[in-house]
RNA sequence: GCACCCGUAGCUCAGUGGAUAGAGCAGUGGAUUUCUAAUCCUCUGGUCGCAGGUUCGAUCCCUGCCGGGUGCGCCA
């Protein structure tokens, strides 16, 4: 890793030149925005130029008089008001492709600090069809247990499935009353959500309804053995069908621990915080208040309301004796400290449930969780109207029909062109294709923007796409099928035309990008960098003709191919995305 | 009311305390006897919502406004 090892020598070379670095400053060194001044440049000189009293130029001349790079650079200079540039040489840049070729994680470096993290997404319930909605949670979770992963942490995946609530009084009172079970057979959730519509439209017609629906929820909590055999078919119903849902998106999760998992944990987890005072009755229900550890305005549990500081709790129990999400949560978070011995949570849940994290984490923190949690938050996905989907009555998409109509489109690309190859080779590409740009159009964006639901952008086959990227990949693998036998990549390598060059040192970020996607947690970051990778790939394979080409020359550009190759198929599969060796 | 998120090209969106703010789509004009044209190259397109402040330097940080969205005691 360049940047890294950069950043050591220039805190070296300021030891070296006798100047002291205020506490805690790291020089920092980053890939150079504009690549005619090099390939990384500092701004350090710069920002001690001030506190040190001196000329940032000269300051950083005395940094490169001390500085020890000539094993990775062949040029420093120093330019504008101070910035330090360093270029890579050429034998520092052919020894980083080596490694891209010979390292199974193509180049990226572990962490130094492996860590168990838990991380919870995607999140369906029960009887509910998956829709667009999931898309983020899912998409994002998937992606950041990958690269966790793939950088060396222990990563724990679970699925806190939705699956109890109050939502069921009425899906069993629904399964009593009207269910039909030829329809059950052919699609469950569909039965079930019909069931729970028609249900819940006549608990707004009649009141008696909506009691006999409270009734069969409280003999469900109470145990009652028909009803909970009936609440056991639903969840096994509908993680039969979101089985094949993740299947088809090649998602998988460590556990299911749904939220049911914890029923027996919360009246003890309740006792416990009342009588540790973190808790405490109030209006009948029992609740978290502000412990005044901190300003105001930064105090989840309070909220302005004219002028004056209000309670605003965070509920555990209600007065009825019901449980809610925040109990649940806390319940979880024991879980998966105590279980699993976890080092930090993440939480992939949409920004509107910030206020919610916020009061969870502060209430586990004050009952002695030291574990790191993080809520990751995302945007809404809009309608055409601008406005939130809505998850509970509106209709929204589904989510395979999302990815069914991407294949399908794909399906008829892939018809256009000739290519010799079968039906079945056609339907498995299209679903590469189609699954992965779904998959990109996701993740290529900022998680924390809202975006309109688009069917277009969504399943574009140009541009900034799953399909661009792939391409890229498909040209490099073409290459080596038309080699006659294997060939044997020596390090005998010489760059001649610029755009080697340029892909080179692409491919050399890799080491980097795959860090800084954990740092904020954010795979646009990945995403742009391989639609980065692709684009200089398409440039240089437009600009120099690799199997025409003789000798080192031809050996320089088919080990560029190998490691443009390696890198497209590993980062792309940090995003959940497959490859396909033709399209 | 308070808190959080967002405001960047015609549209959809990236981006960063640094040098001339970038893509895709749309529009324009080209490139293929040559390794997959799902490609490449041209050109067109900007008051980074507005106003102050901090800084050597602000689209980015701070403050205030304007506009859009979300959340705020017994749903999950």
């Amino acid at each position: 890793m360049f940047r890294a090892v950069l950043t050591e020598r220039l805190q070296a070379a300021f030891t070296s030149a006798g100047i002291a670095l205020p506490e805690g400053f790291v020089p920092s060194v980053v890939i150079a925005s504009d690549t005619r001044y090099g390939d990384y440049q500092s701004n350090a000189a710069m920002v001690l130029s001030k506190q040190l009293k001196q000329n940032p130029r000269a300051l950083a001349q005395q940094i490169v008089d001390q500085l020890q790079v000539t094993d990775l650079c062949e040029k420093i200079s120093i330019d504008g008001p101070g910035f330090l540039n360093f270029t890579v040489s050429p034998t520092a840049l052919i020894q980083r492709l080596s490694v891209i070729l010979k390292d199974d994680h193509a180049g990226v470096p572990p962490v130094t600090q492996p860590k168990r993290i838990v991380i919870d997404f995607s999140a369906p319930n029960i009887a509910k069809p998956m829709h667009v909605g999931h898309i983020r949670s899912t998409f994002i979770g998937d992606s950041l247990a990958r690269v966790a992963r793939f950088i060396g942490h222990t990563v724990i995946t679970d699925n806190h499935v939705g699956d109890w609530g109050t939502q069921f009084g009425m899906i069993i009172h629904g399964w009593k009353t009207q269910l039909d079970q030829a329809k059950l057979k052919l699609d469950p959730i569909q039965e079930l959500v019909t069931v729970y519509k028609a249900i819940n439209a006549a608990t707004k017609a009649d009141e008696a309804v909506l009691t006999v629906c409270k009734t069969e929820l409280v003999k469900l909590q109470q145990g009652d053995a028909e009803n909970l055999a009936i609440w056991k078919e639903c969840v096994r119903l509908t993680l039969e069908q979101l089985e094949k849902v993740y299947g088809a998106l090649d998602v998988t999760f460590d556990h299911y621990l749904g939220e049911s998992f914890y029923n027996d944990a919360l009246a003890p987890l309740v006792a416990d915080m009342l009588e540790k005072g973190i808790a405490k009755v109030s209006e009948g229900a029992t609740a978290v208040f502000s412990d005044g550890s901190v300003k105001p305005e930064n105090d989840p549990f309070l909220i302005s309301d004219k002028d004056e500081w209000k309670a605003a709790p965070c509920i555990i129990r209600k007065t009825d004796g019901g449980f809610l999400y925040a109990t649940t949560d806390l319940a979880t978070i024991d879980y998966r400290v105590k279980e699993w011995k976890a080092d930090e949570i993440w939480y992939v849940v949409g920004a509107p449930q910030q206020l919610h994290f916020r009061q969870v984490f502060a209430a586990a923190k004050r009952r002695g969780a030291t574990t790191e949690m993080t809520h990751i938050a995302f945007g809404s996905i809009l309608g055409p109207d601008g406005k939130m989907f809505k998850t509970r009555s509106g209709e929204t998409v589904g989510l395979l029909e999302v990815i069914d109509e991407a294949i399908e489109r794909a399906r008829a690309a892939a018809e256009e062109k000739e290519q010799g190859l079968s039906d079945a080779d056609k339907d498995e590409i299209a679903r590469i294709i189609g699954s992965g740009s779904v998959k990109y159009a996701e993740l290529s964006q900022n998680r924390l923007t809202d975006y309109k639901f688009s069917w277009d952008k969504m399943l574009s086959l140009q541009g900034n796409t799953a399909p661009y990227l792939l391409n890229a990949y498909v040209r490099t693998r073409s290459i080596f099928r038309k080699l006659e036998g294997s060939v044997e990549l020596t390090a005998d390598l010489e760059f001649t035309e610029p755009a080697e060059r340029a892909l080179a040192m692409k491919l050399a970020h890799f080491a980097e990008n795959a860090h800084d996607v954990l740092e904020d947690h954010r795979p646009n970051l990945l995403a742009n960098y391989l639609y980065e990778v692709a684009n200089t790939y398409h440039g240089f394979y437009e600009a120099c003709n690799v199997l025409r080409s003789e000798g080192a020359i031809r050996n320089t550009r088919l080990t560029l191919c190998e490691a443009t190759s390696r890198v497209l198929k590993t980062g792309l599969s940090l995003l959940g995305i497959q490859t396909t060796e033709r399209m």
